[in-house]
DNA sequence: TTATTAAGATACCGATTGGTATCTTTGCAT
DNA sequence: ATGCAAAGATACCAATCGGTATCTTAATAA
Protein backbone atom coordinates (compact mmCIF):
# COMPACT_ATOMS: atom_id res chain seq x y z
CA UNK A 1 0.00 0.00 0.00
CA UNK A 2 0.87 3.65 -0.42
CA UNK A 3 1.89 4.78 2.70
CA UNK A 4 -1.32 6.04 4.30
CA UNK A 5 -0.03 8.17 7.21
CA UNK A 6 2.55 10.62 4.72
CA UNK A 7 -1.41 11.15 2.18
CA UNK A 8 -3.43 11.90 5.30
CA UNK A 9 -0.77 14.34 6.23
CA UNK A 10 -0.04 16.05 3.36
CA UNK A 11 -4.18 16.20 2.91
CA UNK A 12 -3.87 17.86 6.24
CA UNK A 13 -1.72 20.49 6.07
CA UNK A 14 -2.76 21.23 2.53
CA UNK A 15 -6.28 21.99 3.45
CA UNK A 16 -5.45 23.76 6.92
CA UNK A 17 -3.54 26.05 4.90
CA UNK A 18 -6.80 26.39 2.57
CA UNK A 19 -8.81 26.87 5.31
CA UNK A 20 -6.70 29.51 6.71
CA UNK A 21 -6.57 31.49 3.82
CA UNK A 22 -9.66 30.87 1.97
CA UNK A 23 -11.95 29.98 5.12
CA UNK A 24 -13.69 26.69 5.45
CA UNK A 25 -16.93 26.99 4.15
CA UNK A 26 -15.30 28.58 0.99
CA UNK A 27 -12.70 26.20 0.55
CA UNK A 28 -13.91 23.02 -1.53
CA UNK A 29 -13.17 19.00 -1.73
CA UNK A 30 -11.84 19.95 -5.35
CA UNK A 31 -10.14 23.04 -4.23
CA UNK A 32 -8.03 20.61 -2.25
CA UNK A 33 -7.45 18.00 -4.46
CA UNK A 34 -6.19 20.18 -7.07
CA UNK A 35 -3.40 21.21 -4.40
CA UNK A 36 -2.82 18.10 -2.99
CA UNK A 37 -2.30 16.88 -6.36
CA UNK A 38 -4.82 13.57 -5.26
CA UNK A 39 -8.41 12.55 -6.09
CA UNK A 40 -12.03 12.69 -4.21
CA UNK A 41 -11.68 8.97 -3.43
CA UNK A 42 -8.23 9.11 -1.69
CA UNK A 43 -9.38 11.96 0.30
CA UNK A 44 -12.67 10.50 1.66
CA UNK A 45 -11.14 7.50 2.25
CA UNK A 46 -9.14 9.41 5.17
CA UNK A 47 -11.87 11.52 5.96
CA UNK A 48 -15.48 10.48 6.89
CA UNK A 49 -16.67 14.10 5.70
CA UNK A 50 -15.56 17.58 5.13
CA UNK A 51 -16.35 18.63 8.45
CA UNK A 52 -14.02 15.76 9.79
CA UNK A 53 -11.49 17.32 7.78
CA UNK A 54 -12.03 20.68 8.70
CA UNK A 55 -11.42 19.53 12.50
CA UNK A 56 -8.33 18.08 11.72
CA UNK A 57 -6.76 20.87 10.03
CA UNK A 58 -7.47 23.09 12.70
CA UNK A 59 -5.94 20.86 14.93
CA UNK A 60 -2.63 20.73 13.18
CA UNK A 61 -3.16 24.70 13.20
CA UNK A 62 -3.23 24.24 16.97
CA UNK A 63 -0.58 21.95 16.73
CA UNK A 64 1.69 24.16 14.57
CA UNK A 65 0.93 27.35 16.28
CA UNK A 66 1.03 26.30 19.99
CA UNK A 67 4.51 24.51 19.73
CA UNK A 68 5.59 27.14 18.09
CA UNK A 69 4.90 29.41 21.22
CA UNK A 70 6.02 26.74 23.59
CA UNK A 71 9.54 26.20 22.34
CA UNK A 72 9.65 30.07 21.65
CA UNK A 73 8.83 30.89 25.69
CA UNK A 74 11.27 28.15 26.87
CA UNK A 75 14.07 29.30 25.03
CA UNK A 76 13.34 32.77 27.14
CA UNK A 77 14.39 32.85 30.65
CA UNK A 78 12.71 36.08 32.11
CA UNK A 79 9.58 36.91 32.32
CA UNK A 80 10.08 40.31 30.14
CA UNK A 81 11.88 37.80 28.11
CA UNK A 82 8.97 35.50 27.80
CA UNK A 83 6.43 38.50 26.58
CA UNK A 84 9.09 39.54 24.29
CA UNK A 85 8.74 36.05 22.11
CA UNK A 86 5.30 36.06 22.12
CA UNK A 87 5.96 39.77 20.91
CA UNK A 88 7.88 38.75 18.30
CA UNK A 89 5.35 35.58 17.54
CA UNK A 90 3.00 37.41 16.43
CA UNK A 91 5.00 40.09 14.65
CA UNK A 92 5.90 37.15 12.56
CA UNK A 93 2.31 36.97 11.44
CA UNK A 94 3.05 39.31 9.06
CA UNK A 95 6.27 38.33 7.33
CA UNK A 96 7.02 35.12 7.94
CA UNK A 97 3.99 33.12 9.18
CA UNK A 98 3.97 29.57 10.57
CA UNK A 99 0.80 29.07 8.24
CA UNK A 100 -0.76 31.71 5.33
CA UNK A 101 -3.80 33.42 6.34
CA UNK A 102 -3.46 34.90 9.65
CA UNK A 103 -4.21 33.74 13.06
CA UNK A 104 -6.26 30.76 12.82
CA UNK A 105 -8.32 31.03 16.00
CA UNK A 106 -9.51 34.80 15.01
CA UNK A 107 -10.43 33.05 11.62
CA UNK A 108 -12.12 29.94 12.70
CA UNK A 109 -13.67 32.24 15.50
CA UNK A 110 -15.16 35.17 12.63
CA UNK A 111 -16.32 32.49 10.53
CA UNK A 112 -17.76 30.17 12.67
CA UNK A 113 -19.21 32.01 15.78
CA UNK A 114 -23.09 32.12 14.77
CA UNK A 115 -23.49 28.54 11.88
CA UNK A 116 -20.52 26.12 12.65
CA UNK A 117 -21.01 24.72 16.33
CA UNK A 118 -17.80 22.13 16.04
CA UNK A 119 -15.39 24.59 14.33
CA UNK A 120 -16.74 27.20 17.14
CA UNK A 121 -15.95 24.73 20.03
CA UNK A 122 -12.73 24.21 18.82
CA UNK A 123 -11.79 27.63 18.46
CA UNK A 124 -13.07 28.87 21.94
CA UNK A 125 -10.86 25.16 22.86
CA UNK A 126 -7.81 27.44 21.23
CA UNK A 127 -7.76 30.59 22.55
CA UNK A 128 -8.44 28.86 26.06
CA UNK A 129 -5.35 27.13 26.10
CA UNK A 130 -3.90 30.68 24.29
CA UNK A 131 -5.15 32.58 27.77
CA UNK A 132 -4.01 29.51 29.93
CA UNK A 133 -0.18 30.10 28.69
CA UNK A 134 0.02 33.29 28.74
CA UNK A 135 -1.95 33.31 32.52
CA UNK A 136 0.35 30.87 33.56
CA UNK A 137 3.45 33.06 32.40
CA UNK A 138 1.97 35.84 34.78
CA UNK A 139 1.94 33.18 37.42
CA UNK A 140 5.56 32.35 37.09
CA UNK A 141 6.31 35.76 37.17
CA UNK A 142 5.04 36.49 40.46
CA UNK A 143 6.10 33.75 42.05
CA UNK A 144 9.69 34.93 41.07
CA UNK A 145 9.24 38.37 42.32
CA UNK A 146 9.50 39.36 38.55
CA UNK A 147 5.81 40.64 38.84
CA UNK A 148 3.54 42.99 41.30
CA UNK A 149 1.92 40.16 43.75
CA UNK A 150 -1.70 42.18 43.33
CA UNK A 151 -1.37 41.81 39.84
CA UNK A 152 -4.87 40.90 38.32
CA UNK A 153 -3.91 37.68 36.10
CA UNK A 154 -7.18 37.27 33.78
CA UNK A 155 -7.70 40.74 33.40
CA UNK A 156 -4.09 41.12 31.80
CA UNK A 157 -4.19 37.57 29.85
CA UNK A 158 -7.16 39.07 28.32
CA UNK A 159 -5.49 42.50 27.79
CA UNK A 160 -2.45 40.78 25.75
CA UNK A 161 -4.44 38.63 23.61
CA UNK A 162 -7.42 41.10 22.49
CA UNK A 163 -4.88 43.69 21.30
CA UNK A 164 -2.40 41.63 20.01
CA UNK A 165 -5.70 39.91 17.89
CA UNK A 166 -6.46 43.22 17.26
CA UNK A 167 -3.49 44.49 16.01
CA UNK A 168 -3.24 41.62 13.66
CA UNK A 169 -6.41 42.20 12.15
CA UNK A 170 -5.74 46.04 11.32
CA UNK A 171 -2.44 45.02 9.93
CA UNK A 172 -3.51 42.47 7.40
CA UNK A 173 -6.54 44.17 6.38
CA UNK A 174 -4.19 46.71 5.37
CA UNK A 175 -1.01 45.29 4.65
CA UNK A 176 1.01 47.44 6.92
CA UNK A 177 3.16 46.09 10.20
CA UNK A 178 2.18 49.35 11.62
CA UNK A 179 -0.76 48.32 13.97
CA UNK A 180 0.68 45.49 15.35
CA UNK A 181 3.51 47.47 15.60
CA UNK A 182 1.83 49.53 17.73
CA UNK A 183 0.00 47.66 19.40
CA UNK A 184 3.18 45.71 20.91
CA UNK A 185 4.88 48.81 21.76
CA UNK A 186 1.81 49.55 23.71
CA UNK A 187 2.05 45.92 25.57
CA UNK A 188 5.52 46.58 26.58
CA UNK A 189 4.56 49.69 28.41
CA UNK A 190 2.16 47.18 30.01
CA UNK A 191 4.70 44.56 30.76
CA UNK A 192 7.03 47.15 32.74
CA UNK A 193 3.21 48.40 34.39
CA UNK A 194 2.74 45.13 36.13
CA UNK A 195 6.63 44.17 36.77
CA UNK A 196 8.16 45.07 40.06
CA UNK A 197 10.78 47.70 39.85
CA UNK B 1 -44.67 49.59 -10.09
CA UNK B 2 -44.69 48.72 -6.79
CA UNK B 3 -42.46 50.51 -4.98
CA UNK B 4 -39.03 50.05 -5.97
CA UNK B 5 -36.93 52.06 -3.86
CA UNK B 6 -38.74 49.68 -0.87
CA UNK B 7 -37.95 46.64 -2.27
CA UNK B 8 -34.54 47.10 -2.72
CA UNK B 9 -33.78 48.45 0.88
CA UNK B 10 -35.50 45.36 2.47
CA UNK B 11 -33.26 43.46 0.07
CA UNK B 12 -30.32 45.48 1.53
CA UNK B 13 -31.10 45.24 5.05
CA UNK B 14 -31.85 41.50 4.89
CA UNK B 15 -28.62 40.45 3.27
CA UNK B 16 -26.62 42.42 5.20
CA UNK B 17 -28.16 40.63 8.47
CA UNK B 18 -27.30 37.23 6.93
CA UNK B 19 -23.81 38.52 5.24
CA UNK B 20 -22.96 39.64 8.61
CA UNK B 21 -23.86 36.96 10.65
CA UNK B 22 -23.47 33.45 8.37
CA UNK B 23 -20.56 35.25 5.94
CA UNK B 24 -20.70 36.86 2.88
CA UNK B 25 -19.77 33.49 0.79
CA UNK B 26 -21.83 31.49 3.24
CA UNK B 27 -24.92 33.33 2.30
CA UNK B 28 -26.92 32.04 -1.03
CA UNK B 29 -29.02 33.89 -2.70
CA UNK B 30 -31.66 31.72 -2.05
CA UNK B 31 -30.95 32.92 1.46
CA UNK B 32 -32.02 35.80 0.73
CA UNK B 33 -34.87 35.17 -0.98
CA UNK B 34 -36.43 33.39 2.17
CA UNK B 35 -35.56 36.36 4.23
CA UNK B 36 -37.02 38.53 2.37
CA UNK B 37 -39.80 36.89 0.87
CA UNK B 38 -39.17 38.04 -2.63
CA UNK B 39 -37.79 35.71 -5.42
CA UNK B 40 -34.43 35.51 -7.82
CA UNK B 41 -35.98 37.53 -10.33
CA UNK B 42 -36.65 40.70 -8.03
CA UNK B 43 -33.60 40.66 -6.54
CA UNK B 44 -31.49 40.58 -9.80
CA UNK B 45 -33.39 43.23 -11.43
CA UNK B 46 -32.08 45.19 -8.61
CA UNK B 47 -28.79 44.73 -8.26
CA UNK B 48 -26.31 43.32 -11.09
CA UNK B 49 -24.70 40.31 -9.10
CA UNK B 50 -23.69 38.66 -5.99
CA UNK B 51 -21.20 41.18 -5.43
CA UNK B 52 -22.82 44.15 -6.22
CA UNK B 53 -25.60 43.49 -3.35
CA UNK B 54 -22.89 42.25 -1.10
CA UNK B 55 -20.93 46.12 -1.52
CA UNK B 56 -24.71 47.50 -1.39
CA UNK B 57 -24.89 45.18 2.04
CA UNK B 58 -21.95 46.13 3.56
CA UNK B 59 -22.78 49.92 2.72
CA UNK B 60 -25.81 49.61 4.87
CA UNK B 61 -23.71 47.83 7.58
CA UNK B 62 -20.92 50.79 7.50
CA UNK B 63 -23.85 53.68 7.33
CA UNK B 64 -26.08 52.06 10.33
CA UNK B 65 -22.34 52.12 12.29
CA UNK B 66 -20.66 55.22 12.01
CA UNK B 67 -24.52 56.49 12.17
CA UNK B 68 -24.73 55.12 15.95
CA UNK B 69 -21.32 56.18 16.36
CA UNK B 70 -21.49 59.98 15.47
CA UNK B 71 -24.16 60.43 17.20
CA UNK B 72 -23.58 59.11 20.09
CA UNK B 73 -20.34 61.17 20.02
CA UNK B 74 -22.31 64.46 19.39
CA UNK B 75 -23.97 63.74 22.46
CA UNK B 76 -21.50 63.80 24.69
CA UNK B 77 -19.64 66.91 26.07
CA UNK B 78 -16.58 66.42 27.34
CA UNK B 79 -13.52 64.42 25.78
CA UNK B 80 -13.60 61.59 28.07
CA UNK B 81 -18.04 61.30 27.47
CA UNK B 82 -17.07 61.05 23.62
CA UNK B 83 -14.45 58.07 24.18
CA UNK B 84 -17.17 56.44 26.55
CA UNK B 85 -19.48 57.08 24.45
CA UNK B 86 -17.44 54.70 21.79
CA UNK B 87 -17.31 52.05 24.71
CA UNK B 88 -20.58 51.90 25.61
CA UNK B 89 -21.07 50.63 21.57
CA UNK B 90 -18.82 48.60 21.42
CA UNK B 91 -19.95 46.75 25.03
CA UNK B 92 -23.74 46.71 22.90
CA UNK B 93 -21.86 44.63 20.41
CA UNK B 94 -22.64 41.50 22.74
CA UNK B 95 -26.13 42.83 24.44
CA UNK B 96 -28.22 45.01 21.77
CA UNK B 97 -26.43 44.92 18.65
CA UNK B 98 -27.77 47.38 16.25
CA UNK B 99 -27.00 44.40 13.50
CA UNK B 100 -26.26 40.71 14.34
CA UNK B 101 -23.37 38.56 13.90
CA UNK B 102 -20.71 41.05 15.37
CA UNK B 103 -18.45 43.82 14.42
CA UNK B 104 -19.01 44.61 10.14
CA UNK B 105 -15.39 45.16 9.77
CA UNK B 106 -13.87 42.60 11.44
CA UNK B 107 -16.25 40.23 9.53
CA UNK B 108 -15.49 41.66 6.51
CA UNK B 109 -11.85 41.96 7.02
CA UNK B 110 -11.30 37.99 7.99
CA UNK B 111 -13.42 36.99 5.45
CA UNK B 112 -12.18 38.72 2.22
CA UNK B 113 -8.45 39.20 2.78
CA UNK B 114 -6.93 36.55 0.91
CA UNK B 115 -10.05 35.71 -1.54
CA UNK B 116 -12.25 39.32 -1.90
CA UNK B 117 -10.67 42.14 -2.93
CA UNK B 118 -13.40 44.28 -3.50
CA UNK B 119 -15.10 43.42 0.06
CA UNK B 120 -11.32 43.96 1.47
CA UNK B 121 -10.80 47.18 -0.44
CA UNK B 122 -14.20 48.66 1.35
CA UNK B 123 -13.07 47.12 4.96
CA UNK B 124 -10.37 48.76 4.53
CA UNK B 125 -11.80 52.12 4.03
CA UNK B 126 -14.29 51.64 7.31
CA UNK B 127 -11.82 50.98 9.33
CA UNK B 128 -10.06 53.90 8.19
CA UNK B 129 -13.08 56.12 8.73
CA UNK B 130 -13.15 54.75 12.21
CA UNK B 131 -9.62 55.06 13.03
CA UNK B 132 -9.86 58.72 11.52
CA UNK B 133 -12.85 59.73 13.83
CA UNK B 134 -11.43 58.39 17.10
CA UNK B 135 -8.16 60.55 15.65
CA UNK B 136 -9.87 63.79 15.31
CA UNK B 137 -11.65 62.97 18.66
CA UNK B 138 -8.07 62.89 20.31
CA UNK B 139 -7.26 65.87 18.32
CA UNK B 140 -10.25 68.04 19.85
CA UNK B 141 -9.21 66.66 23.02
CA UNK B 142 -5.51 68.02 22.50
CA UNK B 143 -7.19 71.33 21.35
CA UNK B 144 -9.04 72.00 24.49
CA UNK B 145 -6.06 71.10 26.20
CA UNK B 146 -8.31 68.02 28.35
CA UNK B 147 -5.31 65.72 26.50
CA UNK B 148 -1.53 65.77 26.81
CA UNK B 149 -0.07 68.07 23.97
CA UNK B 150 2.43 65.57 23.19
CA UNK B 151 -0.04 62.53 22.73
CA UNK B 152 0.82 60.20 19.63
CA UNK B 153 -2.53 60.14 18.41
CA UNK B 154 -2.06 57.58 15.32
CA UNK B 155 -0.51 55.34 18.30
CA UNK B 156 -3.14 55.62 20.57
CA UNK B 157 -6.47 55.51 18.09
CA UNK B 158 -4.92 52.17 16.97
CA UNK B 159 -4.03 50.76 20.69
CA UNK B 160 -8.10 51.58 20.65
CA UNK B 161 -9.21 50.32 18.17
CA UNK B 162 -7.41 46.72 18.37
CA UNK B 163 -8.11 46.64 21.87
CA UNK B 164 -11.45 46.98 21.38
CA UNK B 165 -11.87 45.08 18.09
CA UNK B 166 -9.69 42.12 19.82
CA UNK B 167 -12.30 42.26 22.81
CA UNK B 168 -15.13 41.86 20.59
CA UNK B 169 -13.80 39.31 18.86
CA UNK B 170 -13.10 37.02 22.15
CA UNK B 171 -16.45 37.80 23.70
CA UNK B 172 -18.31 36.87 20.79
CA UNK B 173 -16.02 33.63 21.03
CA UNK B 174 -17.44 32.04 24.32
CA UNK B 175 -20.81 34.09 24.57
CA UNK B 176 -19.16 36.17 27.79
CA UNK B 177 -19.42 39.95 28.29
CA UNK B 178 -15.85 39.58 30.34
CA UNK B 179 -13.15 40.40 27.61
CA UNK B 180 -15.17 43.29 26.08
CA UNK B 181 -15.63 44.70 29.93
CA UNK B 182 -11.70 44.07 30.65
CA UNK B 183 -10.68 46.00 27.60
CA UNK B 184 -13.01 48.72 27.78
CA UNK B 185 -11.63 48.79 31.85
CA UNK B 186 -8.08 48.90 30.50
CA UNK B 187 -8.78 51.65 27.95
CA UNK B 188 -10.38 53.97 30.43
CA UNK B 189 -6.92 53.81 31.95
CA UNK B 190 -5.26 54.55 28.80
CA UNK B 191 -7.83 58.25 28.30
CA UNK B 192 -6.65 58.62 31.97
CA UNK B 193 -3.27 58.31 31.35
CA UNK B 194 -3.07 60.49 28.43
CA UNK B 195 -5.24 63.02 29.81
CA UNK B 196 -4.29 66.49 31.67
CA UNK B 197 -4.75 66.10 35.23
C1' DT C 1 5.24 -15.73 -8.00
C1' DT C 2 0.95 -15.05 -6.67
C1' DA C 3 -3.06 -14.03 -3.71
C1' DT C 4 -4.70 -10.57 -0.77
C1' DT C 5 -5.99 -6.21 0.65
C1' DA C 6 -5.44 -1.52 1.33
C1' DA C 7 -4.88 3.00 -1.24
C1' DG C 8 -6.21 5.71 -4.68
C1' DA C 9 -8.70 6.83 -9.29
C1' DT C 10 -12.88 7.15 -11.92
C1' DA C 11 -17.42 7.94 -12.70
C1' DC C 12 -21.31 9.03 -11.08
C1' DC C 13 -25.31 10.97 -7.80
C1' DG C 14 -28.87 14.53 -6.28
C1' DA C 15 -28.81 19.09 -4.51
C1' DT C 16 -27.48 23.68 -4.74
C1' DT C 17 -24.88 27.43 -6.60
C1' DG C 18 -24.97 32.16 -9.23
C1' DG C 19 -27.16 33.78 -13.07
C1' DT C 20 -30.55 34.62 -17.14
C1' DA C 21 -34.50 34.58 -20.38
C1' DT C 22 -39.07 35.01 -20.40
C1' DC C 23 -43.58 35.47 -18.71
C1' DT C 24 -47.03 37.74 -15.62
C1' DT C 25 -48.66 41.24 -12.73
C1' DT C 26 -49.04 45.79 -10.96
C1' DG C 27 -49.65 50.75 -10.89
C1' DC C 28 -49.74 54.95 -13.24
C1' DA C 29 -50.63 58.23 -17.21
C1' DT C 30 -53.47 59.10 -20.70
C1' DA D 1 -61.00 52.10 -19.34
C1' DT D 2 -56.89 51.07 -21.40
C1' DG D 3 -52.15 50.98 -22.94
C1' DC D 4 -47.54 50.84 -21.33
C1' DA D 5 -43.58 50.27 -18.80
C1' DA D 6 -41.64 48.78 -14.67
C1' DA D 7 -41.50 45.18 -10.92
C1' DG D 8 -41.55 40.75 -9.76
C1' DA D 9 -42.43 35.53 -10.56
C1' DT D 10 -41.35 31.36 -13.01
C1' DA D 11 -38.63 28.28 -15.25
C1' DC D 12 -34.67 27.19 -16.71
C1' DC D 13 -29.23 26.96 -17.42
C1' DA D 14 -24.35 25.11 -16.81
C1' DA D 15 -21.20 24.60 -13.14
C1' DT D 16 -20.09 23.15 -8.82
C1' DC D 17 -21.08 21.38 -4.34
C1' DG D 18 -20.40 17.27 -0.84
C1' DG D 19 -20.59 12.56 -1.06
C1' DT D 20 -20.56 7.46 -2.70
C1' DA D 21 -20.13 3.13 -5.34
C1' DT D 22 -17.08 0.85 -7.93
C1' DC D 23 -13.00 -0.09 -10.38
C1' DT D 24 -7.80 -0.17 -10.70
C1' DT D 25 -3.27 -0.06 -8.89
C1' DA D 26 0.38 -1.07 -5.77
C1' DA D 27 2.66 -3.13 -1.83
C1' DT D 28 3.16 -6.91 1.18
C1' DA D 29 2.84 -11.71 3.01
C1' DA D 30 2.78 -16.33 1.77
Amino acid sequence: MRNAETTKNTIINESANLFNMQGYKATSISDITKATGLTKGAIYRHFENKQDLEKHALQRLSQIMFGEIRTSIKQANTFIEKFEAIFSFFENYMNTPLYKGGCPVMNAAVEADDTNPVLRKQASEMLQKLQQSIETLIENGIKNQQVKANTDIRFYSTIFIATLEGGIMMSRLDKNKEPILHTISHLRNVVTEISNK
